[in-house]
DNA sequence: TATATACGGAACTCAATAGTTCCGGATATC
DNA sequence: GATATCCGGAACTATTGAGTTCCGTATATA
């Protein structure tokens, strides 16, 4: 991904370069990506919010699209601990323990991210994996040990298919993100749960 | 939407206007737009894949987003009409009588349509209602009826809410066409119905 | 201290594309 | 038949933006 030092091992000569800029440039990169989207987004405008030169960004990164990789793959690192996860003893308890208001603008930023890149998806390959591993897959892993626990403790049948129910709200948050437009609330997220996602997975409404 | 005639009452000079061109142009339009994304297309191309000259385009649309708001929009007219809706009896009938070869091509080619205009749709509320009434709505149209049906035939509760019901296959579909690039298949779509829309629907497995 | 590279910033090159104009030919009104 | 507008197609203009180069300055090694 990033632009490789030419030798890693010798000890080159001059000024080293400010590793620490890294994180910054690519955090602008997904600013601009989720204000104006793949085509809309200049490498002069990731370059003037991350107050440094164009000449810095292309001697770290080749090109645009490889910034632009790097930094969708890089919000993987973001993704929450599977150890800060709650365990309330109950299926929708954990679901409604995961919606949090940092949550929700985490999930927000994503998916204008998303929104900005789902038309180049379908045409590059790597790009499709960097956004599956960095957006979808962190928050399939959290559901499915929430889900996976239920089944344990036998609060859900085993014949359930955990990868669909896992799928589920993201799929109805993004749709009503992308597509519908409408805000994602709290109110809207416990009313997804109690009135689909608990039902598809067989849990008796109480 | 599109250029109107100076003035429409006056029998102008000159060869007329062919306006069989019109849907070939949008629907050339829509090809492309599915094909390469907004951004990607270009208007030589339209032209080019309707053997239409420039000029041609443009004496009929000012402006490329106006073309392509036009072509969103017209989709909306090549909708199936309630009439042709199936009416087996059951909701589970219904819905799986709703999955049909030419529905899932013509889902498909809407959704690379979707996928080509999300970025845009964020800063254009012209062609986020387009996209809406064009490629949402009619959909949840026909589903709103199957699902009324089912109330009315005392099969579901009065008590569900029918707007969160239609809004959950199409969903699952985008969320699985777009972000995750899975094929939607006629058993996927089934599996859907049994494990997820049916159960929020409160139909209890047979 | 000399050399090499990094930095932010500005100036530059070059390719792509939205939009315009003109062409030769077709088709309409007067 | 004269005039006006259409057609597809090609040439043209103007702008935008990716990528490069150079500046003066800062910071590293030898």
């Amino acid at each position: 991904m990033r632009q490789a030092e030419l030798t890693d091992s010798k000890p080159r000569l001059g000024r080293k370069r400010d590793d620490s800029r890294d994180p910054e440039i690519l955090d602008a990169t997904l600013d601009v990506l989720a204000e104006h989207g793949y085509d809309g987004m200049t490498i002069d405008m990731v370059a003037a919010r991350a107050k440094a030169g164009k000449a810095t960004l292309y001697r770290r990164w080749p090109s645009k699209p490889e910034l632009v990789l790097d930094a969708v793959a890089c919000m993987k690192a973001t993704t929450l601990d599977p150890q800060s996860l709650p365990d309330t003893g109950t299926l929708r308890g954990d679901l409604i323990a995961m919606i949090k208001a940092p949550t929700l603008r985490d999930a927000e930023r994503k998916l204008k991210v998303m929104a900005g890149i789902v038309s180049m998806i379908a045409r590059n390959p790597e790009l499709a994996d960097a956004a599956r591993d960095a957006l979808v897959e962190p928050r399939a892993a959290l559901n499915r040990i929430i889900f996976q626990r239920a089944v344990d403790r036998g609060e859900i049948s085993a014949d359930v298919d955990i990868e669909t129910l896992i799928g589920i709200a993201p799929a109805i948050v993004a749709y009503r993100t992308l597509l519908l437009q409408k805000p994602v609330t709290r109110e809207f997220m416990i009313s997804t749960i109690d009135t689909v996602v608990l039902p598809a997975a067989g849990v008796r409404p109480s």
